[in-house]
DNA sequence: CGGCTCCTTGATCAAGGTCAAGACATGTGG
DNA sequence: CCACATGTCTTGACCTTGATCAAGGAGCCG
């Protein structure tokens, strides 16, 4: 499920200093060296499971990953995602919970996993990277309050349109100006908070008004400012 | 709108117990007290805005508050309450961003504003303090994402019936059992993401179920076994 | 008493969920 | 290289949930 392979070395890591960690002193990000432990996750491969008591967080090295909760159903709702230079797993090891996400590689994934009493131990002596860190779930709370509110109030469509919006700006276009990420339209679905099917006829809709280009999973927005339109931010 | 009383003495106040002032020094908790503002404030005003910048983080002292988000349509959606020696604002002050909820009193309410460079201080130089705010933070991201799964995939009636374990959990009940909070039922639809018509409609099907007493706005619940199911946790 | 706000109920309707069936793509082992 | 299996996508038909609209009643306050 997942293998040892060479490690990124965390005082010089090229992703240190995208998180939460460029506040860690030279000496500080050697020690992280020490501790840390660095794995290769396959496609589709779970890093952890919602409910589990987690060791430690991990630090996103390559790849992306989806996050989710399951309902009663078994139907997953994506929370978030994360990339190279990501913190996850942070909230559970910070509040002392248990996972409140499975943890899910959405193509390969190499992380560094970083023992808890270690992080914690980083957190309480460190004020800036406890701000950081602060600062880090603050902002998520935000933007989860800000989903809660679009769940609430608004429809399928506005919805896709947002999630539209989200992905781009976080997952940015390759050369041919596609998002830069695979999704089924499940997994798109489970961001949305509705059925696949609505996911299909909505996307076509979408495209039949040139607002976007499907190739296979991959998404071009062509009109982004009639999607933001829709999207009624 | 808001006025002068006399205030609560923050090294011997009787919800610094409750919240993460806990953590400070008897120093630290006199110097706040210099530095803080009290007042009150009447039943339905506004304490501050959605969007705003804030000066600071409140600390409740006496009172219950709800903290909404507006639609697109007008229409409010309630993110959390407040109560006595919950801190409010403190998201918005930590990350640096604009408030991301409107705070409304749902009573008469005595609040005590920390002006933000204070409390960042404080925040910064305190590690107990800062690793509780951020058990705080970190906890209440956990329920949003909960919430998130809950408006994706649970019905309006299993929605209610978690609303009111979750009002009864907060505010607990009065010496008749009936919950400690007292709503319209438009709130309470916007607690949980719908119309007021349903509400009432479930409620009044809750009730011919015995499963709930009505007393104008007070609710009792009668079988808290079968809301439980209904809620479906 | 008149004017609020809030609650309640009934009728109607649309958004979107569910079900079923088939197309298409991809990968696997023989 | 083919046959098959599996997973994903797509479309159409149908039906349920819950939103909206309308109207009236109840309670409360100046």
């Amino acid at each position: 499920m997942s293998k040892k392979i060479s490690e990124p070395i965390c005082y010089n890591c090229v992703v240190k200093e995208l998180s939460a960690f460029k506040h860690l002193s030279q000496e500080e990000a050697e020690s992280l060296f020490l501790d840390k432990a660095c794995n290769l996750y396959k496609k589709g491969d779970i890093i952890y499971y919602e409910g589990h008591r987690l060791r430690g967080v991990y630090c996103v090295y390559k790849g992306k990953l989806k996050l989710y909760k399951t309902g009663p159903e078994g139907k997953q709702q994506i929370i978030r995602f994360a990339k190279p230079g990501d913190l996850i797993a942070f909230r559970s090891i910070l509040s002392g919970e248990a996972a409140c996400t499975t943890a899910q590689a959405l193509e390969d994934v190499v992380l560094c996993q970083i023992p808890a009493q270690v992080f914690l131990n980083l957190a309480r002596n460190n004020s800036n990277f406890s701000m950081a860190l602060i600062k880090l779930s603050c902002k998520e709370l935000g933007e989860s309050n800000k989903f809660i509110l679009d769940l609430a109030q608004k429809s399928v469509r506005e919805r896709l349109a947002e999630a539209l919006l989200l992905l781009l700006d976080y997952f940015e276009t390759d050369d041919d100006g596609f998002i830069n990420v695979t999704l089924t339209r499940e997994e798109i679905a489970s961001i949305v908070g509705t059925a696949t099917e609505s996911i299909i006829r909505l996307l076509s809709e979408f495209k039949k008004d040139g607002l976007v280009e499907l190739k296979g999973k991959k998404i071009k927005i062509l009109d982004l400012k009639k999607i933001e339109k829709i999207a009624n931010i």
